[in-house]
DNA sequence: CTTCTGACTGAAA
DNA sequence: GTTTCAGCCAGAA
């Protein structure tokens, strides 16, 4: 295990968050980690989100980190996963077609936090 | 302490 | 229209 460092205390709160609202995802419904990193806060901090989910992992509740692409709904992540191919299996299930590591009709499966989910 | 990298994003060329 | 650059925060070497 190379990658074996938790977040700080004080960072602990933001990977939380990140975590909940990425479980609060509806099946069915994708979103980028702008639009979480924005609902949290950290609007500049997409990639601090893409942290937390590399953290997901060593949480002890699972992570739908499947769920989470970048802003262009591209699976960006999908390399960290377990198997290159968990991530794009995983959204074929929940219904998504995803063609070149892409979502197709991502504008439509889009699920924003901060305006799906109200404060 | 300095430097680089990264599951990102927005703006500029 | 695509490609490149810079900004952003946190952690690793």
């Amino acid at each position: 295990m190379s990658v074996s460092l938790k977040p700080s205390e004080k960072n602990k709160d933001f990977f939380l968050s990140v975590y909940e609202v990425v479980r609060l995802i509806p099946k069915g419904r994708v979103t980028s980690y702008g639009a979480i990193a924005n609902y949290i806060g950290a609007k500049n901090g997409a990639r601090m989100v893409g942290w937390a989910m590399n953290n997901s992992h060593s949480q002890e509740k699972y992570v739908p980190a499947h769920r989470v692409v970048n802003r262009i709904g591209m699976l960006s992540g999908k390399g960290h996963f377990q198997n290159p191919t968990a991530m794009q299996e995983a959204l074929e299930e929940e219904g998504h077609f995803i063609k070149k590591d892409q979502i197709m009709n991502f504008e439509e499966v889009f699920w924003d936090p901060s305006k799906e989910l109200e404060l």
